[in-house]
DNA sequence: GTAGTATGTCATGGT
DNA sequence: GGACCATGACATACT
């Protein structure tokens, strides 16, 4: 993911810098800042995998971002902090008719290059630009693939004032579109680009075919690719946007205020969402999901498209298509590819979390967009918990069970992998309580309790040993079930084991009291309670030693390092001092030689010596040593002696 | 079969 | 006093 995002990170500043050199403003900081502080601390908490913070004591003092990004807190992390953030970020932007010109430039490109001469024969003088509706039919007839709807709107686009003005032809392709619903993703593609030449009448630069016309590079052809594909998701959010209110996008409003002002007519859209290809380009509008895998037929172009969508929105693309034109012939697909390979996750969290807050979406709606994300660290709990938690909010602290998420959520590929499906359809009083198990870092809980998902039937002993001795399949779900899941359930109290450890000690007390349970399900409760937080200690616990385990090994190893390397200074040093010492011995013969006693005969430097002064001053003092040595061979004799005696 | 590892659980002490 | 946490020790399952 560090690697991932250092790819990001590149090609954002990549992105910034060009941009800025065409004069469009990025920034980066708080796209990245809003973003990515999460999985930031996601890579650099040191054993955040197994911390489990009472985040239902912090979760008033806290700011979002202080938030554990592991915690479930990060349901209401992302909803009420990042989020909005993020929305107010999105409402940078635009939906600009300048995007849309410059992205018609592009994608006009390989038509003229496949049906150009065809449509400057159906043309005549302007070939291309001249009518907007014509060109649409030309590629309705050329492009393959392409459906019965877009060569039906074909007509209504060229009989509309689409040639007139930009807003007048969105206008009559949402009208249009809302007479198709089964519309496919590269037909909303085909009906972006009918859409863009509608509005590339509106701009007068553009109407210079020579200029226009003929960038057929392969930088063009790869960017025309991209914005195509971009511009398809592009054209889906027009689509829902300008379905109930175009005049927002007309006047190039930010998504923010477009999506604010079409709250309550995003139920409406989404009731319309009753076909397949309709909901499809909802789950493109929401999800802005990075991989677009899951997605038949239009994966990697939603994916570039949707990684897109965030630049669109950290970036004012208020430059002119002149600018863009330059840009698109600078930048470089693989900056998109990267950015589309990494990491738009969150985003798709984001997305679905705020549309969760539109409140006339059907929750199956959202909880299918989450089905279809393939790995999200926030998704996997984002849509499952989402209803468990809407759940519990009636029980006056949801929060209170997200705790169950503060663990080891990197290990949620398990839970990533189980369909939440199996989990909707757990329609017992574990469906709830197992929704939160999905990013359950304990391996004994969570894996079973997705396992057990499809089968609402409670296992047993006997069924255990029957299945144990069968293959490993069922055998391996069984085994996987916690000892105290399979206690709780046969003594049929209606909480999880999650629940019941994460809950607050309060709300416990309160579920052991207002439940009637009796004494036996009580103390196991307690028990459950007891063993899973012990459970959670002892992986801290572990975790922790292993830690100090590896700093202690690291800190030998650097204490090794600098003791060789202050051996090595000291083997130096001594070698240093020898040889000054010898130079100062002979420097001290040589000036002795040159000085001279009153008997004017040179000074023995066996007599003599030179001591420097502290004031600087070299001084030439007799040799005392003699007399010391005698001093201390007499006082060794003497103690010889008294030792003798 | 054995050693090593991972994990759960219990007991105990401290906060 | 109870809840919680940390940690050593033990048991069990797995490789």
């Amino acid at each position: 993911m560090q690697i991932a995002k250092k790819y990001f990170t590149e090609g954002l500043i990549q992105l910034t810098i060009l941009l800025s050199l065409i004069g469009v403003r990025v920034d980066i900081d708080s796209y990245l800042s809003g973003y990515y502080t999460p999985l930031i601390d996601i890579n650099l908490g040191p054993s955040s995998a197994y911390i489990q913070t009472p985040f239902h004591i912090l979760r008033d003092t806290l700011d979002g971002y202080g938030v554990h990004p592991k915690c479930p807190e990060l349901d209401h992390f992302f909803a009420s902090r990042r989020l909005l953030d993020e929305v107010r970020t999105l409402g940078s932007l635009r939906f600009p008719t300048q995007l849309n010109a410059w992205l018609v430039h592009q994608v006009s490109t390989p038509d003229n290059a496949d049906c150009g001469p065809s449509s400057s024969n159906t043309n005549g003088t302007n070939p291309g630009l001249e009518g907007p509706g014509n060109e649409a039919t030309d590629d309705c007839d050329h492009l393959p693939g392409s459906g019965q709807e877009v060569c039906q709107t074909t007509p209504e686009l060229g009989e509309g004032p689409c040639s007139t003005e930009a807003f007048g032809f969105l206008k009559e392709e949402n009208d249009v579109k809302e007479e198709d619903e089964p519309i496919a993703v590269t037909q909303l593609a085909h009906s972006s680009m009918l859409e863009q030449e509608g509005l590339l009448e509106g701009i007068p630069s553009l109407s210079d075919p020579g200029h226009y016309l003929p960038p057929t590079t392969d930088i063009d052809q790869h960017w025309s690719t991209l914005l195509s594909l971009s511009v398809t998701d592009l054209d889906d959010l027009d689509s829902l946007v300008t379905d109930t209110d175009i005049s927002a996008i007309s006047q190039d409003v930010s998504l923010h205020d477009a999506m604010v002002a079409n709250t309550g007519t995003f139920g409406v859209a989404l009731e319309r969402a009753g076909s397949g290809p309709v909901t499809q380009q909802q789950r493109t509008l929401l999800r802005l999901e990075s991989t677009g895998s899951s997605h038949s037929g239009a994966s990697p172009g939603m994916a570039l498209g949707l990684a897109a969508l965030p630049f669109a929105s950290v970036c004012n693309l208020t430059g002119n298509v002149s600018s863009q034109s330059t840009l698109g012939g600078c930048l470089d697909e693989a900056v998109f590819d990267q950015i589309n390979q990494l990491g738009l996750e969150s985003l798709d969290t984001i997305d679905t979390q705020l549309m969760g807050c539109f409140q006339n979406i059907d929750p199956q709606v959202l909880e299918d967009l989450d089905s279809d994300s393939g790995l999200s660290l926030e998704s996997s709990f984002g849509g499952p918990v989402s209803p468990g938690s809407s759940e519990m909010s009636s029980s006056s602290s949801s929060s209170s069970y997200c705790e169950d998420e503060c663990g080891a959520t990197g290990y949620s590929s398990e839970a990533d992998s189980i369909p939440s499906k199996g989990i909707m359809d757990y329609t017992t009083t574990w469906s709830s309580t197992d929704l939160s198990e999905s990013v359950w870092h304990d391996h004994s809980y969570s894996s079973p309790a997705f396992v057990n998902h499809s089968s609402v039937t409670l296992p047993h002993k006997g069924i255990q040993e029957d299945t144990f001795s069968d293959d490993s399949g069922p055998r391996l779900e069984e085994r996987e079930l916690s000892r105290d899941e399979i206690r709780a359930r046969a003594m049929c109290i209606p909480f999880s084991v999650l629940q019941i450890v994460n809950m607050p000690v309060e709300e416990f007390l309160d579920v052991l009291d207002s439940h009637g349970f009796s004494s036996a399900q009580v103390a196991l409760l307690r028990d459950i309670r007891r063993r899973g937080k012990n459970k959670l200690a002892a992986q801290n616990c572990r975790k922790r030693k292993l830690d100090a385990i590896t700093g202690l090994q690291e800190e030998v190893e650097r204490l090794q390092v600098q003791r060789d390397r202050l051996l090595r200074e000291k083997q130096l040093t001594a070698k240093t001092m020898g040889a000054v010492g010898q130079q100062i011995q002979q420097l001290t013969r040589d000036v002795l030689a040159l000085l001279r006693d009153d008997s004017g005969q040179p000074l023995n430097p066996e007599r003599f010596t030179l001591q420097c002064g502290a004031n600087g001053r070299v001084v030439v003092q007799p040799v005392r040593r003699p007399a010391v040595s005698a001093s201390n061979g007499n006082k060794t004799d003497k103690r010889k002696k008294e030792k003798k005696q």
